[in-house]
DNA sequence: CGGTTCCCTTGTCAAGTGACCAGTAGAGTG
DNA sequence: CACTCTACTGGTCACTTGACAAGGGAACCG
């Protein structure tokens, strides 16, 4: 392997392993040498490559959310009131999905939503600015809110159904006995939040 | 004051600052010379109290899910159908009124939901077990989910939606730059959610 | 009123923490 | 084949962590 392929590959594996470690834990209570380790790495390598624990937060947080917007589908312009609904359906669907094979999405989100600091803005500014925007934009997502003034309520009850599920997996296993991460109870939950919020 | 009422004093004194720190940052990040200094006591009185972080833990655990307890309306018995729907919608109006308050309430589940350990089974069996088979029992709000096996997903669907605006309240201000804790917009989500669940 | 109890403070401990730095080996380059 | 560059290692730094122990001092009780 050349060097710099030695580099990237070397880098990715400590970016996977932050973005586990950091959805597990969150950010202060996740140590660079657990996640040197995870990545099989010793903790000085961490600091060379990201020269420190924020900037690996942000290389992480720029890889999940940016396998998120990969995923979502396309969104049909200008297409009729039934079309709008199927998109609306089909990327609510998708987005299930993608939280159930990764809930990291929703952890980085809610363990940087909460305080008013850096990370937080940079947050909003680089990964939620656009999405929201898009969600919301009329025609989308957005036309399950009757009015403009309700699409905060809408993108946030959207992302916290659709989330919460897979995020406390665990807990959800032991409360209800049922893996919600088995592909029929994916199906199920995606079918629910479909019927939700795009209702016939 | 007598020394049982200072005990008990100082006691709820350091449960408050615990619940507090416990939601702002998580259980590993919270050091317990932190919420020492946030209740004005030192380090050493909270080790005192409660012989362990993790009983602290518990203590402030069982505090916020107690008010939450004790917030939600009465359900009626051998209702109408009308009056089941209108039960149910009060009781959602109920829990987004007191998630707007207390978010902690979220961020304890989230913290400890995602992790396979003591804190976590400890958490379901003392304080969501008894809620969970409230919930989704016959006639009340698990009456939206049209069969017996969408129970768990109303459940997690409804508390995401639910808290998630108020759990990263300043990343919604940054966001959107609104206020989702402002009383009319804590009133618009309540609105929402008892439409979205609970539709004419 | 004298002795006991028990809140509470202060100080200490080993086990982490993130960042940094000198040194190394081996791929890349002339 | 030298020579440079650089990914990587091991060790060290000041600092924080939860738990513990010894002691003080005021409320309590006989």
């Amino acid at each position: 392997m050349s060097r710099a392929e030695q580099r990237d590959a070397t880098r990715q594996r400590i970016v996977d392993a932050a973005v586990t470690a950091f959805a597990e834990q969150g950010f202060q209570a996740s140590s660079t040498r657990d996640i040197a380790a995870r990545a099989g790495v010793t903790q000085g390598l961490v600091t060379y490559h990201f020269d420190s624990k924020d900037a690996l937060w942000r290389a992480a947080a720029t890889q999940i959310f940016g396998q998120l917007v990969g995923t979502l589908p396309e969104r049909p312009r200008r297409a009729s009131k039934a079309e709008r609904h199927a998109a609306a359906r089909a990327e609510i669907r998708a987005y299930v999905h993608f939280a159930a094979a990764h809930p990291e999405v929703f952890h980085f989100m809610v363990d940087a939503g909460r305080h008013d600091d850096d990370r937080m803005r940079w947050l909003v500014e680089t990964c939620l600015e656009p999405r929201f925007s898009e969600i919301t934009a009329e025609g989308g997502i957005g036309s399950v809110a009757s009015n403009r003034a309700l699409a905060p309520h809408a993108y946030y009850a959207l992302l916290g159904a659709g989330s919460l599920i897979f995020a406390v997996a665990p807990e959800c296993r032991v409360l209800t006995g049922a893996d919600p991460t088995a592909s029929a109870a994916v199906e199920r939950h995606a079918d629910f939040m479909a019927q939700l919020f795009v209702p016939d």
